[in-house]
DNA sequence: CTGTTAGCGCCTTCAC
DNA sequence: GTGAAGGCGCTAACAG
């Protein structure tokens, strides 16, 4: 199957010359005479000649590679995330392995040290549950390992972050404006930091507003159908609690607040007449579903280019003190029709 | 920056013994007396070696990685697929490198170059724009190539296909059936052989009955605004041709279909009173949007998995001949409120 | 059972 | 300007 590939050997020996003088022509390093320089490119051509970045990386020690580690290949949120790191590491001829940790600590552990068995020069971990575990790890391979969204605590790890707890806290601070006044929450049981984060943003807005932020509920994940099931625990604390039912839900982010939608929808409930919702994350479906959903941006794909900005920067800086450990971005409230009664002309 | 890595010579030192011992004892390949391999994976275990796959790829002349390439992380097809391939390729110890191409053919092109050159055993294409050039691709290199849903024409390579026409062909009799009589198509003007499949089966069902398979409009792309942009003049032609709005829009994808959902309650036209309307590939939002979209399950977890399924099964086998080079699995229709109207209790 | 030797394909000194 | 030698970390062949 296997056919044999043609190596700098067999270019040398079917141009008379040695292989560290193929080896130079092809990547252009020291002055040689334009004839042979020519000679071997055209050679190389035409036997097909592709250089083994294996090979390679063996002797350089650098792989041009990095590995990508993400909670779940279909999550929105990750997929961005992966598109900004692509985009920047082709840019510096980086290749980019990719892996799933199914949100599990252990199979995220694994998976990084088997990138580590591959030589990637760094780790870009999206939506880490391990955190500050990779500090020690950093210090025994020397790989650098930039976290995206880090859902664990402890900082004294390279991070790029979106500020959670701004955005939560003016999405919320939108609902207020907009007159709602029994504004629940309803989060997500796995998403750690950033969860507590929204959670608290939520909380603080409420309360600085006078209003009781008493009413929270965590679904028992961040998808669909988390969010669906999430709705009638959260319907019952309100009664419970409020004797009524919240008049505006905000959710962990987009794909649950669709999840809400779709249950609320089959419950009779009018989004936003009866109950306004909100989503977090702005993925692009949110802006086509009935109603379209009022939202916070995460800038996604920013995070997933710094990150990858992060890793280069480590790797060509001789020393990893000057380079920034932490990049925090900012996103921009979305205001869709989900949080806006329609006008009565009435 | 990078710490020295630890390797076989290492422990061989350390434990007083040869490396192609230890590599030996690591990979407990031929007998050996349990004591010193004991002391040398104790030896290996706290001394914190990491084998490196780069060396052994280069004797091996096996990586056990393979390339996969995909139009779009974001697109919600690719997703399922990746995640089909990612499962079925650690339980080989395979790695996966992704890249994009972005719909274009030859950023495609240079994509699976890229990855030839870092040697992977195999790869995988996923909605090739490209097709059969694989075909010369393969014979010059012997790296396998396996497409997943190829785009474009043409049989002579390994390829996992989806059932594309009698699903629209499926879809379409479901429509029928519904007391549909002006179904209108709206294709996908970037998607090539699945579209043709696609509207193929659409045409020849409404031929079939009776009915006219004339209004058929491509869509710019597969996405939300492709669909969402096709909506004007799908009717427009449908108004000149039959004088009426059709009755049942049959779309590409779940995707376009989301996007023509929220283009047709943005003109006040109601589905599926007004309008019905299908998508296809049964997306899980598909279920959550307002109606829910009545589809086609395309088995695409399943597509990626007989995908890897595929190139294992060519890089083991010594007689490529043997492995079937075409898999073709089918789908499942999938009703939903989308194309069924409230019954009315009068 | 274990050590010696060789080589995967490439790059980097150093001579010439 | 170019060639010769050595080595990256590992495995495969052969000795012993």
């Amino acid at each position: 199957m296997q056919k044999k590939r043609v190596s700098i050997k067999d270019i040398a020996e079917a141009t008379g010359v040695s292989h560290p003088t193929v080896s130079r022509a092809l990547r252009s390093e020291g002055r040689m005479s334009d004839q042979t320089r020519t000679r071997i490119l055209d050679a190389a051509r035409t036997m097909g000649y592709t250089p083994s970045l294996v090979a390679r990386g063996l002797v350089m020690q650098r792989t041009n590679t990095i590995g990508l580690v993400v909670t779940n290949f279909a999550d929105p949120f990750h997929s961005e995330v992966a598109r900004g790191v692509e985009d920047e590491a082709v840019l510096h001829q980086f290749s980019v392995y990719i892996a799933s940790s199914k949100v599990d600590a252990k199979r995220e552990l694994e998976v990084v040290r088997a990138f580590q068995g591959r030589q990637v020069d760094g780790i870009i971990v999206s939506s880490s549950r391990v955190g500050d575990q990779y500090a020690d790890l950093l210090q025994e391979t020397g790989v650098p390992i930039v976290l995206v969204n880090n859902h664990a605590d402890g900082t004294n790890i390279y991070a790029v972050y979106h500020d959670d707890y701004t955005g939560a806290y003016t999405v919320a601070q939108h609902l207020i404006d907009c007159g709602y006044r029994r504004i629940a929450y309803l989060g997500n049981g796995r998403a750690g930091r950033a969860n507590t984060e929204r959670k608290r943003g939520w909380g603080d807005i409420l309360r600085r507003a006078g209003l009781p932020a008493e009413v929270k509920v965590l679904g028992s994940n961040g998808r669909l159908q988390g969010g669906g099931a999430g709705v009638a625990p959260l319907l019952d604390e309100a009664k419970r609690l409020w004797n009524a039912w919240p008049d505006a839900i905000m959710c962990y982010n987009d794909t649950m607040a669709i999840g809400v939608l779709r249950e609320l929808h089959g419950r009779g409930i009018q989004v936003p007449e009866d109950i306004a919702l909100t989503g977090y994350d702005d993925i692009e479906i949110s802006g086509y579903v009935q109603p379209p959903l009022t939202t916070w941006h995460q800038p996604r794909y920013e995070l997933g280019r710094e990150a990858m900005r992060m890793v280069l920067a480590l790797l060509n800086s001789t020393d990893p003190d000057e380079v920034p450990n932490v990049v925090l971005l900012t996103g921009q409230l979305v205001v869709r029709a989900s949080t806006i009664k329609k006008v009565s002309h009435s």
